[in-house]
DNA sequence: GTTGAGCGTT
């Protein structure tokens, strides 16, 4: 998929690769492309996709050829709005060729005191981490668990939905609550509603309002309402 | 039709 319009992958030979994050879910490389080629040469741009439904998982990794134009571009077109959304770029961490930004690392230090406190404090993203840990609504989470659960028993329909708790398929638990919930909503039209049973206040003081409790239900339960003859 | 921290091959 990182090809612009060529086939297979480019060589590695001397490439860095830049992690833009932030994008929205509709850009595509052909969108980036133009924007990061303006600022260097730029050998592939590569978008992961979901393997299931196969949308951008909202990053894309851009490899440029040398390091200073890599650079460059995450200055220029680091919190630049893009279809509407701020796009952060960055060099990519992990990779095939992270090695190698490692071994620059020395030089290109020195360029990256740069203005990035323009861009970051002022969008204040780093908020929403620390305020929501588990803000994560549908995202690669529950991916790793698909992947073992087609192995061992192919379910894809009860996958997604067992997929909030993989651990009660081990502990054999799935049976186990199965009984004890059915019990309670089995018949909710026959049997009476499984109310808490309210502890026994007799010793209570306000239990002396029983004396009047008994008189306004009996109103209530008269055979007036409850069977109302027309 | 949605979502929003991260790290990559069809």
């Amino acid at each position: 998929m990182s090809r612009f319009g060529r086939s297979g992958p480019p060589p590695i030979r001397d490439t860095y690769s830049l992690l833009v994050l932030n994008i929205t879910f509709r850009t595509t490389a052909d969108d980036l492309f133009p924007l990061f080629d303006k600022y260097g040469e730029v050998v592939d741009i590569y978008i992961p996709r979901d393997r299931r439904t196969g949308d951008s998982r909202g990053f894309a990794f851009v490899r440029y050829k040398y390091e200073d134009e890599a650079q460059k571009a995450v200055d220029r077109l680091d919190g630049r709005l893009v279809d509407g959304r701020e796009m952060m770029v960055q060099f990519a961490k992990y990779g095939p060729n992270a090695e190698r930004m490692y071994r620059d690392d020395h030089r290109g230090r020195d360029s990256r005191r740069r203005s990035r406190s323009r861009s970051g404090d002022r969008y204040g993203r780093d908020r929403y981490r620390e305020r929501d840990h588990h803000r994560r609504s549908r995202s690669r989470s529950a991916s790793p668990d698909d992947y073992k659960r087609r192995g061992r028993d192919r379910s894809p329909s009860r996958s997604r939905s067992r997929s909030y708790s993989p651990d009660d398929d081990r502990k054999g638990g799935r049976d186990s609550l199965s009984p004890a919930r059915r019990s309670t909503s089995r018949s909710p039209l026959k049997t009476p509603p499984p109310r808490k049973t309210p502890p026994p206040r007799e010793g209570s003081p306000a239990r002396r309002n029983d004396d009047r409790s008994p008189v306004g239900r009996n109103d209530d339960r008269s055979p007036g309402s409850r069977s109302p003859s027309t």
